[in-house]
DNA sequence: ACTATTTCGTCATGGCGGTTTACAAATTAG
DNA sequence: CTAATTTGTAAACCGCCATGACGAAATAGT
């Protein structure tokens, strides 16, 4: 019964709820908890000014939200204006605890972010999972988010969902492991593996990575394409500050995008797709060195020491990244384009060409392009957020607790 | 002040309007229209059991959208089962009307879309618009607005707003037309243009196409690819019963996809775009055609002729085509694609090498190809019928009048 | 120092919207 | 002809927010 998590919620407008006196009243919770996230300390007062209430509803509804153990009363402010001062209100550091946690090709990770986007308790585990069934490696995840969760509890938190970031499709339902080749899984479903008593979700790495951005960058836009590497190629594409799953949850699939139609076949069936000329195999054939372990911190240090092979293996990669950039470009018109996971740290070979690539192929003034600053940290943190986002979304539906 | 229309409606939870108890009213008269709307005559009970309210609210509801001309009652229904027959509510025949137009290379068209859906009143005249100066062109259209108007009011109805569909880009503005190729308008504000004293919307051709397809296709999912071609290619991309429009409202250019990178420059700066292989000219000369009138046709009648020449061209188009439509299939992941437009009356002998080609590209289950039915028609009703989803959207807004 | 002013939070009252309950009306089943 | 069922409406009620008034706590002016 997991509750469908980041959906499209323009910032506590939520649409999913119930068009009733109930739902407003949920919605409005939400409206308060995203200001008082967004903005931090703010009076009722202020807060009510903001969304649109009155300071008495505000009122009642921030009693709520503190019985409920979502807000905090930091007492009063600061006076520096004429008038009575407010009383700040913070979103609680001891309230619910969004719990995300990554299975990667050679990692594992778990962590808490409590409902101010604080990381409070994390893990991380080192070692090759490519191959593994998935039984033992969700074993010693599960072993890895019960240790976060007991440190969490200790700093009086409590788990409100937990969010895996895995590097695959993953079904609609946001539980099961459709195909996930670096690991060798099909149809796993995750859901049925991982018991925990709180809502789960399943998310593929890229499409959290995006949300991250989204949620954590600087300045990024509400309308934008992400695009990352691990060993695939995905594009999560974000549209009016939601993500775009497609019908059956596969969207966002940049790597198999045509590049030179006539190109080499790729396993997938096609010709000349993207990941032959961009793919982490293909720049490693390409600048000569040989598969192995962090072969892209490999590729970043040989690119720069100056090696002319690596070089010129990551501007053409760069190239064949901004004709397919191209078409995605010009079918959504996003705000801008950011490059993360494995590319942001070969942001620099591989951004002259690839920009030169898009803009003499689009017309009118160019898409900008921009580097994650979040780096590899993204899938994690955006699962975790995912599920501080469902809770600010609807703090309603965890006022039972607390 | 023209409010935005046909924005993402799941049928009837409008998100636009305020969080207030007057929105969740005008959310609830939106839920009661729409239904009433798709399910044909309905009694106030049978309304109430779907949408979830009780029949004293529906009462109410029903009450306040009869005064307001937007229902109607249609008497005792016919008793089939025990118990008192309901009284039959329907969409008013009489109340408000949308007003489209279509504004084309060689055509001028206007119609009147009751709320039920009918076509009340039309006025077509051919003639070359390319190269005309805006104004003459639109001082033709406003004419034939107002002859339209006229045969409506007749017959009980008032204008609720106008749709203008246009072969070019329009700004999100929904009311300028960036450029439009085939006529040679630059930023020609038709808001300016067009005085009329009801709301009025400009939008690309395609996307209320797209639209049209949406709403009066037949068993047209609400995730789609719409492509269309007149003398550009362009794609509508529809997600969750809503257009998406893109930061500048751009989105759906699907003519400039490279398709073969390396081939021959393309007048937007790029090289091998789609245009180059798919567009009308393209086409008509590797057939070996001069351009002149209703050029698709003479290809339809050829091809239908068996010339091999034309029929090769197509062949080759639907290649291309296939080739662009890989990568906008494996990015948005649609549940179909379906060709409109020009493309409409050529699918015969454009499917065959299309879906090839887009079956080899695509791992997974094939993504289907449909053709519309409603062919030329689409943008016209299309852009009607955007003013009447507007209505149902939010009959709270029309309410004052009648 | 003292008062006027401003702002904050809260309380009592009221309006609006949907629900609950009750009831008359209209049909079928027996 | 009566019982059962369903529809539509009216009256009382509840939940949610708005309005207006008040005390509390700060600043500004004299």
């Amino acid at each position: 019964m997991t509750a469908p998590l980041h959906e499209a919620h323009p910032a506590g407008a939520g649409p999913a709820l119930p068009n009733t006196q109930q739902g407003m009243r949920r919605r409005n919770l939400a409206r308060v908890m995203h200001t008082v996230s967004a903005e931090g300390p703010l009076s009722r007062a202020a807060v009510a000014s903001r969304i649109g209430l009155t300071r008495a509803a505000v009122s009642t509804l921030v009693d709520e939200l503190i019985r409920s153990g979502l807000l905090e009363e930091l007492g009063p402010e600061r006076p520096g204006r004429v008038g009575r001062p407010g009383s700040a209100l913070a979103v609680s550091g001891h309230g619910p605890a969004g719990i995300g946690a990554e299975i990667g090709v050679d990692h594992l990770a778990v962590c808490a972010v409590d409902l101010r986007g604080e990381v409070r308790s994390r893990a991380v585990r080192y070692g090759a999972n490519r191959g593994r069934a998935p039984e033992p490696v969700i074993e010693e995840l599960t072993e890895m988010v019960r240790r976060v969760l007991a440190e969490a509890e200790g700093e009086g938190l409590w788990p409100a969902g937990l969010a895996v970031a895995v590097p695959g499709l993953v079904a609609r339902d946001a539980r099961t492991v459709v195909r996930a080749p670096n690991l060798d899984w099909r149809d796993t479903d995750l859901g049925a593996l991982l018991p925990v008593d709180f809502p789960l979700t399943v998310g593929n790495e890229a499409n959290f990575g995006a949300l991250a951005e989204l949620w954590l960058g600087d300045g990024t836009p509400r309308d934008f394409l992400h695009v990352s590497a691990e060993i695939g190629i995905g594009a999560a594409v974000v549209v009016d500050g939601g993500l775009l799953h497609g019908t059956r949850g596969f969207a966002g699939e940049l790597g198999h995008m045509p590049v030179r139609p006539d190109g080499p076949e790729c396993p997938c069936g096609g010709h000349g797709c993207l990941e032959q000329y961009a793919g982490e195999e293909a720049v490693l054939r390409a600048a000569g060195l040989e598969p192995g372990a962090d072969r892209v911190g490999l590729l970043a240090e040989r690119a720069a020491e100056g090696d002319e092979d690596v070089r010129r293996a990551l501007r053409d990669a760069g190239t064949a990244l901004g004709i397919a950039l191209t078409g995605a470009v010009n079918l959504l018109d996003p705000e801008s384009v950011v490059l993360g996971g494995a590319l942001a740290g070969l942001a620099p070979w591989l951004l002259p060409s690839l920009e030169a690539e898009l803009d003499r192929r689009t017309a009118g003034p160019a898409c900008p392009v921009s580097v994650s600053r979040l780096g590899p940290e993204g899938p994690l943190l955006g699962a975790a957020h995912s599920v501080v986002r469902a809770v600010l979304d609807d703090p309603g539906v965890v006022a039972e607790r607390g």
